[in-house]
Formats: structure tokens, C-alpha cells, sequence
DNA sequence: CCCTTTTGTCACAAAAATGTAATCGCTGTG
DNA sequence: CACAGCGATTACATTTTTGTGACAAAAGGG
């Protein structure tokens, strides 16, 4: 099963909005469009983002504002950025790039070069070197390694096992409903029945009971799953 | 007292020559920048560097022939390289890294990457009059010689067998697609299965096995290969 | 130009992951 | 206590992904 890569698309301009959807969406590309940077903030942290594509120029907060600020918190500094800007200044793009970005691209261009573009960016993966783990109480997620451990043992997961736990160790306390993991780790626009949530579930419990770290995946009856250090 | 590391830059566009200055600067190097090997030269007698980071495309020698020569004379031997190269020259790493490079970066980069790169390559600096042997857990890599070893026995490996295991080996701990494993060891703009990537890593395998050493290469289902000493 | 080595592809085998459905078990309610 | 509602568990068929061996093309080396 392929999974699209989600990509969280930051224009103010109405054409060059319509134009970018029409173009990710046929490439293959599950996108998200915002307008400004606020409304990006609020769905950043729902539904993280593979890739973002980010306007120099946009109502509230400038593009490169956001990339620096993107860039300084841990939660979304591996998610690589590509620049739009207007101008083909050569200042803008050291800014930009000096910021963090880790691509840029000037309009107007031509949809084949984006979409050439944000496949190189993707592929890049995150440089290597800077090794991101998430650690909390003993367990780590080691997203570059693609590695789960407890206390220095390496956790035995499946794939979908370790998309949950990483997003339940980056989303804790809080109830996600079963449709909501379904988007959340499945990706948006699969038809899978609900139940199978239940199962794997299970499946990352099983995994963490070995350690007897499985009362941290709680069910929230009639609700959903959480994932919560405090018992 | 902590003494900054000296970095030389050989490179003739402008704008990137001044993004590197300031990045490299605020990262803690001290730099020099030049815009042609022949500046370089006499520079590099007067005021070695730790390191020089090096254009693939320049307006007398190419950055290739340079790395060839720099690496060929005792003196200068022991100077870690990187080489920049632009995206297109993506198939011509192989040769750099032949040449002597220690490692690549392809621009566009972002600053973060290239700070990282340098640390890296800076961190393994090679012990004086050793040269330029990878060594972890009596498995040895001798990029010059082209000969990799465990306990003191000639591994047999093909080319691009060493390929891998030498871009493992510096790159440990760390998931790598197929497509990305292409990127790094066959060159950008080549166009070939990703499958290959599979039959390369059974043959790297086969010959580690011989020496037990094969566990160090691990599949990760659904994401790529890995390099890593943990089981 | 012949011979050897290296490479990439293919087809099939093997292994692992996944989603479903049937069943079991708990909990609260009337 | 029977029942309904909901989650847990399990088994299993299917699909997806990887491993493996054979082979022919390509690349080098004499």
C-alpha cells in the first residue's frame, strides 16, 4: 500500500493556490492549502505535514518568520521546507536558506520543476548528522533510525506499530477517536474499517508490555485511544 | 583553550561564497574564501585548514583535479575534503569520492546540513599518518586502498559492494530508501530498479557473512536498509 | 578479441504485515 | 440476571515486501 506524502501548501494568492492543488493533487501528493500563517500553526500540529511549501510573501507573519520559527522548535524541525519567493533576488535565497529552508524556488515555474523539486527534497530525508530521537521516561523514538527502545532494548515493530507509537509519544494526552488515528497514520483517504485500529492497538501493546509499558496506550471507552505517561 | 577549526573555501559564485562565510562564521570556523584553486594554493602552504570545502565547478582546475592533487601530495594529504557539487553533477560523486573527497554535499543545501556535514567529517578526522582508514569494531574500510577488512582478512567485495559498505559504515544508525541508497552510492540521474538496491545488499551480506558480521546490515520493512552495530 | 568480473533484471520463493470477521469478555443498566 | 454496547483477542486469508538464484548484458583487462 502506497502512502502519499502529505504536503502543506502556504500562498495567499488565489491563482497560484488554485494552481499548486491542481498540480501536487495530480502528482500524486495529498495536500493541505492555508492562506496565511496562523491558519497554517493550527493544522500543523493536527496533521503533520511530510513537506511544507511556504510563501515569502503572505498576509500576517512572513514566510521566512515562519521557517525560522518552524526550524527552532523540535516538534516540526525535520519537516523540510521549500521556499516560494517572487524575486530572484539572490539575497532572499541565502536568507532563506540561511534560516533553514532547504530548497527554494522562484516564481513563476513551471509545474514539472516543482514537482522535480519537492521530490529531491523528500528523497534528501533529513541530513544526517542530527540524529532527532524523542525520549520520554526510558522510551525513545529514534525516527531517523527508525527505531523504538526501552531502556536500551530495541522494540520489535511492525511498520504501522511504529507510526503509531511515534505519533502517540508526539501527541500525548490527548484522545484520539479511531477515524482520527485512521487519518492521522493512515493518511487521509484510505477506506479501512475502524476496527482495525483495535488491532493494532493491540498489536503496539503487545510490543510494550514486554517492557511493561503498556499502560501508557489507555482506552478512553466510547472515545477513543490515549496516550498518557501519568496512569 | 578551544581553537576554532580552520575552514577553507574554494568557490566562485558570489552569493554562495557569501551565504558560506556568514553560516560558516556563525557556526564557530574560522574561514577563508578564495574563488579559484590557484588562490587556494598558495594559501593552503601559508595557513593549512582543517578542512576545505570544495566546488566541483571551477574557473581554472576543476575542484576534482584539485582534490586529486591535494590528496596525492603528502602534505596536504591528511585534509579532509568535502566537495560541492550542483544538482546534475549528481553522477559524478563516485569520482570525487575515489579521488580522495571525504564526503559531498550537492547544492542547494541548507546551512544546517552543511554545519552538520562538516562536524561529522571534522569528528572523524583521520589519525596522523593513517591513511584515511574508517575502522569500527574490527571492520576496516580503506578508502584509498580500496580494500575493506575484518580482523585483519581481506573482505571480497565488488565495487559498488564497497560502495555500500563504506557509505554505510560513515552513515551508520540510519534508515536509507532505496531511492536514497541510489542518490548516494550510484549517482543521482541514473536510471535503474529499485530492486537492484536488494540484490547489492545480499551481496554485501553474502561477503560480511563469511565473517559474521552480516547482522550489521538490516532490513527495515517498508522503509529501507540500515547500517548498525546494535542487533 | 577473448575471457573474466561486475551489474542489473527477472521470476519465483519466503517472510512479514495487514485488515476482516468471528468470538470472547467486561461494564453498566433496567 | 439478561442484555446491550463496546472493546479485546484471535485466527486467517490476502496483500505487500524482501530474499534468492539464475542469467544476460556491459565493462574491463590482457
Amino acid at each position: 500500500m502506497y502512502m502519499a506524502e502529505r504536503i502543506l501548501v502556504v500562498e495567499d494568492e488565489a491563482a497560484i493556490r488554485e494552481m499548486l492543488s491542481m498540480t501536487l493533487t495530480r502528482a500524486g501528493f495529498e495536500i493541505m492549502v492555508v492562506g496565511s500563517v496562523s491558519q497554517a500553526r493550527g493544522l500543523i500540529m493536527d496533521r503533520r505535514p511530510n513537506l511544507i511549501l511556504l510563501d515569502w510573501m503572505l498576509p500576517d507573519t512572513s514566510g521566512l518568520e515562519y521557517a525560522r520559527i518552524l526550524k527552532k522548535d523540535a516538534m516540526t524541525r525535520e519537516i523540510p521546507i521549500i521556499m516560494v519567493t517572487a524575486r530572484g533576488d539572490e539575497g532572499d535565497r541565502v536568507k532563506g536558506l540561511e534560516v533553514g529552508a532547504d530548497d527554494y524556488i522562484i516564481k513563476p515555474f513551471s509545474s514539472k520543476e516543482l514537482v522535480a523539486r519537492i521530490k529531491t527534497v523528500l528523497r534528501r530525508g533529513a541530513p544526517p548528522g542530527d540524529n532527532h530521537i524523542i525520549q520520554v521516561d526510558g522510551m525513545r523514538v529514534d525516527l531517523a533510525g527508525h527505531r523504538a527502545m526501552i531502556n536500551n532494548t530495541i522494540l520489535d515493530l511492525g511498520p504501522t506499530e511504529f507510526r503509531l507509537l511515534h505519533f502517540f509519544i508526539t501527541h500525548p494526552d490527548r484522545v484520539y477517536s479511531r477515524s482520527q488515528l485512521l487519518d492521522q497514520i493512515w493518511g487521509g483517504s484510505i477506506c479501512i474499517g475502524e476496527r482495525a485500529v483495535d488491532v493494532h492497538i493491540r498489536r503496539l501493546r503487545q510490543a510494550l508490555a514486554t517492557h511493561n509499558h503498556d499502560q501508557y496506550v489507555q482506552t478512553v471507552r466510547g472515545t477513543g485511544y490515549r496516550f498518557s505517561m501519568l496512569v
